[in-house]
DNA sequence: AATGAATGAGGCTTCATTCAT
DNA sequence: GATGAATGAAGCCTCATTCAT
C-alpha cells in the first residue's frame, strides 16, 4: 500500500464514519421525536445530510438500522455513566456538597441528556418488540450502574459516612430521589434550567442524608 | 313513545354504550402497543368485536380516536388515583404500617395498572404533539395528585407524625421512593408480583420515615 | 338464515367469485406478458377492473398471487387435457384420420391456447424458484397425461392398430411429432391458423403411423 | 507509437476483451437465472468481476447489454450448431449409430448446453419486446439450421437411405423426435445425465428410421 | 351495523444511471 | 478502472377514509 492510497483510505474512512455517525444522530432525533413506526427514512437522510441511498448502504433497512441506533446509543450513555460514577466521592470532605455535585452531574449527564431521553421513549414503546436490545440495556447500563452506585454507598457505610441495611436499594432510592422533581418535566422534552436541577439535586441528597447519613468517626475523614 | 320503543332505546343505548366503552378499550390496548402511527384502525375494531365503519361512526377519524381515548383514560385513572387518595391515614395509630398499605394501593391501583401504562407510553410518545392532551393530564392528574398528597403530608406534620421543611417536595418524594424499585421493570410491561410490591413499599416507606417521621406528642393524635 | 340473506349471500359470493377470477385471468396474462418480476400489480387491478386492494384482499400479496394463478390455470388446463383426451380414437375406423382429428383437438385446446402458453412460461421462467409449483405441474399435467396416451396407444396395439416396443416412448413422440412444425412459433406468441394446425397435424400421424402403424387384423376392430 | 505502448495497448486491449467477456457471461448468467427485469446490474458486475462503471462504460444501459449479450449468444450458439451439422453422416455405412452419434451431438452441444438454454429462456419472455432480437435468431439460428440439415436429409434420400416426401418436414421431425424425452427435464434446468441423453438419441433415430429409412441401393453406399 | 370494495396517499425499498474522487 | 454517493423513478404494500349494499 502507498502513502496515497493509505492516505486515501484514512480520508475516505474518516468521511464514511463522519457519515455514519451523522446518520445515527439523526435518526436518533427523528426516532426519538416520531417513535419507530412513524420515522420517515427520507427525513432521516434529509436530516443526515445524506441521500436516502447512503442510508440503506450503510444500515440495510429500517429495523436494521433502529436496533443499530439503539445500540449505540447505549453504549454511549452507558460510557458516559460509567464516567460520571468515577467522579464519586469516595472519600468526601463535604458529604452534602459533593453528593449535590455528584448528582447535578448524574442528572445533567445522564439523565436530561438527549441520549437518555431517547433510550427511555425507545425501550418503553419499543423495548417488548426487541427483547435483545432491552436486555442489553439493562444488564449494561441500569444494571451495572446500580450496583456501581451500590458499591460505592456500601464503601461510605464502611468508612461511617452512611448507615444503611441495603446498599442496593439505598443507590436506586437514590436515583429515584434525584430524579423526583425532574420527572414530569422530563416526560414531556421541557429541559430543566440549572437552577431547577441545583435544587432539585439538593432536595434530594437532603432527604438522602437525612435517611441514611450520620457523623463518621471523628478525626478520619476531616 | 311507546314502553317498547322507550324499552329499545334503552337497550340500544346501553348497547350503544358497551360498544363504546369496547372501543375505547380496544383503541386504547392496541395504542398503547403499537403507539399512535402504527396502530391500525382495522385490529382497533376487531379487538372491539364492531366493524370498521361503527368506530368511525363513534370517533370520526383516527385522531379524534387518540384524543377520546386518552381523555376517558386520564379521566379514569385520575378519579382512582383521588380514590385512593382518600385512604390515607390522617390518624394514623401505626404510621409505618399504613403507610404502606396506602403506597402498595397506590402502586397497585395507579402506578402499574393498565391504564396507567397507557397514560405514561402516550405522554411520552405523543405529548409534544397535543399539548392540550398533556396539559389537561398534568393539571388534573400529577399536579392535583402531588397538591392533595402534600396537603396530607402537611397534616400528619402539623399532629406531629411528620417534621418536613416542604410537603410538595415530600409528596414528590414518597412517589418517587415508592416507584424506586419498580421503575424499571415497569417500563418493560413487566407486571411485579404481589410480593415485589410489598416489598417495594416497605423499602420506600422505611426510608421516607427515617428521613422524615418523628414521634408524635404522645396523646394527641390517638 | 331467511331467504334474503340468503340471497344476499349468494350474490355477494357470485361477485366476489366474480372478482376472484377476473383477477386471477387479469394476472395470468400480465404474468405471461412481462414476467414475474416486470408484473405491476396496479396494471393487474385495472385489467381487472377491480382495486389494487381488492387484489391484496383476495390473494396477499405478488408472490402468493403467483402461486394461485400458477395452480388455477395448472388444474384448469390439466382438466382440459384430459377432457381431450377422452376423445382418443381407441375403436377407430380410419385410424389416420381420427388420429389427426385428436392431434388437432389436442394442439388447439392444449398447446396453442392460452393457458398452455402461459404455464409454459411460467415454468420456464420461475420453475427453479418454486419447486412446489413446478411438481406439482409435472405430475399432475405431463406426467398422468402422458401415461394416458400411452395406455391408449398401447391399447391400440393390442388390437392390432399399432406395433410399438414402448408406448410411453411412442406417446411423448406423438407429442414431440406434433409439436414439431409448431414449436418455433409458438415460442413467439403466433397463433398458428387452422390451416396450419392442419397441416401441421397429418405430418405428425404421417410420420408417426409410417413408423408405428400397420393392418389390423382383419375383422376384430371393425 | 513505440513498442512499448504497442504492447500496452495489446495488454490492455486484451485484458478489455477479456472484461468484456467476463460481463457478456456474468450477464448471460443472470439474464437467464433472473429474466430480464429482475437482473440487476450490481450483480452482474459483481459476477463479473467488474466495477458497475465498467459494465456501464463498455455496454451503455441495461437494454444495450441485453441486446449484445443476447446476439453475442445468438451467434455463438450458431456456430457451434453449423460445426456440429458438419459432422451429419452423408455417405454413411452404418446409418442408425452414425445418426445417433449425431443426435448425440446435437443435444450435448445444441440443445442442452448453456447457450440454448438462455436462448430459449431469453427469447420466450422477451422475444415479443425485441423483435429484430428475435427475426435474428429465427432466420440464423433454427431457419438455416433446418434448412441445411433438410439439405443432407434430401442428399440421403437421393443416396437411397431414406424415403422422405418433405425433406424439411422431416428436418423439424428429427429435431423434435431428439428432444421428446427430454424436453420436460430442460423446461426445469435439470442437466440429463449421458445415459439419458443416449437413449433419447436411440430412441428418436429408431423411430425416424422406421418411418423414413430403407435399405439403400447394395452396393452403392459401401 | 357489517361487509367488501374503492380511492388516494404515503412510506419502504430497490434500481438504473450518473458524478466525483 | 474502482468506489461510494446522489438522484429520480418505480413498485410493493399498508392505511385511513369513504361508499355501497
Amino acid at each position: 500500500m502507498t502513502a496515497d492510497t493509505a492516505t486515501d483510505t484514512l480520508l475516505q474512512s474518516r468521511s464514511q464514519n463522519a457519515k455514519r455517525v451523522s446518520i445515527v444522530e439523526a435518526a436518533a432525533r427523528v426516532f426519538a421525536s416520531e417513535g419507530f413506526a412513524a420515522a420517515n427514512i427520507d427525513v432521516i437522510a434529509t436530516e443526515a445530510g445524506v441521500s436516502r441511498q447512503t442510508v440503506y448502504n450503510h444500515h440495510g433497512d429500517k429495523e436494521t438500522l433502529f436496533v443499530a441506533v439503539v445500540r449505540e446509543i447505549t453504549d454511549r450513555a452507558n460510557a458516559r455513566f460509567f464516567e460520571t460514577l468515577d467522579s464519586f466521592p469516595d472519600r468526601p470532605q463535604d458529604l452534602h456538597a459533593e453528593l449535590v455535585e455528584f448528582a447535578l452531574r448524574l442528572t445533567r449527564n445522564c439523565i436530561c441528556n438527549r441520549d437518555s431521553k431517547f433510550l427511555r421513549k425507545m425501550i418503553l414503546m419499543e423495548g417488548s418488540r426487541y427483547p435483545a436490545l432491552f436486555l442489553h440495556w439493562r444488564e449494561e447500563g441500569p444494571g451495572r450502574v446500580s450496583s456501581a452506585l451500590a458499591a460505592r454507598f456500601a464503601r461510605l457505610a464502611l468508612s461511617g459516612w452512611l448507615e444503611l441495611a441495603d446498599p442496593d436499594v439505598a443507590a436506586r432510592q437514590f436515583f429515584a430521589l434525584i430524579n423526583a422533581d425532574l420527572h414530569i418535566s422530563t416526560m414531556l422534552g421541557d429541559n430543566p434550567s440549572e437552577e431547577q436541577l441545583r435544587i432539585s439535586a439538593d432536595n434530594a441528597v437532603k432527604t438522602f442524608l437525612r435517611a441514611f447519613g450520620k457523623q463518621p468517626r471523628s478525626g478520619l475523614s476531616a
